[in-house]
DNA sequence: AGTGTATCCTGCAGGC
DNA sequence: TGCCTGCAGGATACAC
């Protein structure tokens, strides 16, 4: 599931290579991740030239020329993957959904298996406007955790699923969601609005250093992630609680228990991340 | 404002 | 062995 350090990590693989690129066409192989008709879509597309590869939350963000934008939304099992060889076949051993063929021969492939993901063409106000809608960097120094904890504090919803809608905090994911609780010790289901400054304090700085540290790792490929090159992240390593349900807990040997609510499992450490009784009121 | 459920989709694991 | 079922889940829509 790729969460804001795989879409760093895949901006930086692309960046050098799209910057200044001409988009010379577009080759639309499935359609269903589009989000208006082929035709529209190609037609905004064509020709334009890649000004800036960047990063919003869990979306790649193509700048393009004409004030464009190519806005792409890996969804569960999304790549973008840089294709040097002019009639490289790599990439279509996979699910190719969409592929933008550059004026340099070179391409760029959005493959996805389950095409839960989405490429779309916005123009510069289209995107400012969805960008506002979405919540703060986790690691921008805006963010301050006085910050973090107001925003907290007006919620009634388990912290997990707080941290998972991207209204609230743009990037975050069940991965890292369930890593950053696990270091803070805070139950997945505990009340945002019930969490002490202390609390989020601790949350705030797990937050960042789970994060930043899946960047420096390549992000976590579990198993359909892969970087612009193919390669895979390899932050799976150092997860200490997210998938690893009855394993014992690296502080404390209890084996790490998987509660589902919000439609998604929860992983945690019952003695380290201890459940706090919700109070009414 | 919150929860739960269904939807999209395919690959794969587990059960028998 | 092989089929079948269920599960995985990011975003969204909808009912309650």
């Amino acid at each position: 599931m790729p969460e804001l350090p795989e879409a760093e990590t895949i901006v930086k693989g692309l960046s050098r290579g799209l910057r200044g690129q001409q988009i010379a066409g577009v080759d639309v192989v499935r359609p269903d991740v589009l989000r208006e008709p082929r035709r529209a879509f190609v037609d905004k597309v064509r020709g334009r030239t890649i000004r800036r590869v960047a990063r919003r939350g869990k979306n790649v963000v193509l700048e393009l020329d004409g004030d464009r934008v190519l806005a792409v939304n890996l969804g569960m099992t999304g790549r973008l993957l840089a294709v040097r060889a002019p009639d490289a076949r790599a990439a279509d051993a996979g699910h190719p959904a969409v592929r933008f063929v550059l004026r340099s021969g070179e391409a760029l492939v959005f493959d996805d298996v389950r095409r839960f993901g989405a490429v779309e063409c916005l123009s510069r106000d289209q995107w400012s406007a969805r960008s506002a809608r979405m919540g703060p960097e986790p690691l921008s120094p805006e963010l301050t955790s006085a910050v973090l904890y107001r925003r907290l504090s007006v919620s009634r919803a388990p912290v997990r699923s707080w941290l998972l809608d991207q209204r609230n905090l743009a990037g975050v994911g069940n991965i890292y969601a369930n890593e950053a609780l696990f270091r803070a010790g805070i139950h997945p289901a505990t009340p945002a609005r019930r969490l002490e400054p202390e609390d989020v304090g601790r949350l705030h700085r797990a937050l960042r250093h789970v994060l930043r540290r899946a960047i420096q790792a390549g992000g976590t490929t579990v198993r359909d992630y892969r970087n612009a090159d193919g390669g895979e992240g390899s932050y799976a390593r150092e997860l200490l609680v997210y998938g690893r349900e009855g394993e014992p807990c690296v502080r404390c040997g209890a084996a790490i228990e998987r509660v589902v609510f919000g439609g998604r499992s929860a992983f945690h450490c019952p003695r380290c991340q201890a459940r706090r009784r919700s109070k009414d009121g």
